[in-house]
DNA sequence: CTCATTTTTGACATATTCCTCATTTTTCTT
DNA sequence: AAGAAAAATGAGGAATATGTCAAAAATGAG
């Protein structure tokens, strides 16, 4: 078992205690469960022997799949969102950051496909994950208003569009080609009030050098 | 037990054998379970109970719940779509069509949240959902790229963000507000390139009789 | 290396759900 | 109303999951 590529807790937990060594491989192998059979069809001894732990191990750190999914979800919105948060510091056009940052979360789903799938998943469970991924997206929507170059009001429901259509694409097209990437990019513009060529028009300007690369 | 108070399928049942009654029932019950709990959430026995009829007389009709799912989702989606297509018979204008159609559909929901709530269930599970809402869908947005009123290329990719923007819509806001309604019908029409102003305009046209009447 | 502390283990008791089928009840035709 | 066919019943065996805990093993500080 343990067959995961992916290691995004357990390299944050290299030389420390085993106590969270275990728990690091906990949550990397729930990730790797909770994508394949979705949270609703994962059983704890899914998670455990994906671990390579005991069944009784789990109760040593959660008391339900709940809390899990809690810590996993959240864990992974934090990582990604400040991953690609961080790479655009220096982007001040509110289109070209919104493009960037649809087409790297895109792109992140293209290399780590299972990290998406629980912050999506997580996102419409868990209320903290909501909050951590609305945070960013907010504020580049309000800087996109106040430069005129988006015309939409900026609610709930809008930000839960936007990622939606991050969600279906990722649903539709689980490889992730360049191809869907660009579409999801012009539709995410579109929705925030861009014309159709004005949208493409950025799209390729901010995916020149990510995709096709 | 029983207490649903629609009547989706019973109601195609009446005068029918008894077998085709019982049936009418576990297919009602399944709507009410399947929204309340969800599909991964339902047990045999939620069904069973709530149509009054004993766990073993599942089995007379279904061999799981899969089937149980196709069954009602896709008379939910014929029946649903179906009847807004009639309904708009006589409107030519792609445009008006969309968001009228989008208008409708969401109103049912404010009515049947039950039967919304499955055929959006279903549409990303059962592959027959999916054809037959799309099947319309595509007409209309086909349509409108010939008027010169939408300006999108149009696939599966859009067709699937149309539905899940409907599905937010439904997330969000269950209550199915008119605010919730225009704002979903204006995103739509947005994201198959129409302005936001003009989006505006064809949304208050069209739902002009349909809400706050 | 030692040994108190921490962590893991996995058998087991409990709980849940599934599905079958011999029997009973209902339906409905004549 | 009689009676054969259709349908419903629900107890119970099989399968699966959960959560506990006393005992075993691993850890790591001194």
């Amino acid at each position: 078992m343990n067959s995961s590529v992916h290691q995004l807790f357990r390299q944050q937990t290299i030389g420390k205690k085993k106590r969270e060594r275990t728990r690091g491989a906990l949550l990397d192998s729930a990730i790797s469960v909770f994508a394949k059979k979705g949270y609703e069809g994962t059983r704890i001894s899914d998670i455990t022997t994906h671990a390579d732990v005991a069944n009784g191990t789990f109760y040593n750190y959660y008391q339900d799949k709940d809390q899990l999914l809690h810590d996993v979800a959240l864990g992974s919105a934090v990582e990604i969102t400040g991953r690609i948060n961080e790479e655009m510091s220096d982007v001040t056009h509110a289109p070209t950051r919104v493009a960037l940052a649809t087409a790297k979360l895109l792109r992140t789903a293209r290399k780590e496909p299972e990290w998406l799938d629980v912050l999506l998943q997580g996102a419409f469970i868990v209320p903290e994950v909501q909050s951590a991924t609305i945070q960013y997206l907010r504020q580049d929507l309000e800087m996109g208003v106040y430069q005129g170059e988006f015309n939409v009001d900026i609610d709930l429901l809008l930000v839960n569009q936007f990622i939606s259509l991050i969600r279906v694409a990722a649903l539709i097209d689980p490889t992730m080609s360049d191809e869907t990437i660009k579409s999801t990019c012009e539709a995410v513009l579109r929705l925030v009030g861009m014309s159709t060529a004005n949208a493409k028009t950025q799209v390729t300007a901010a995916c020149e050098s990510l995709l096709e690369a």
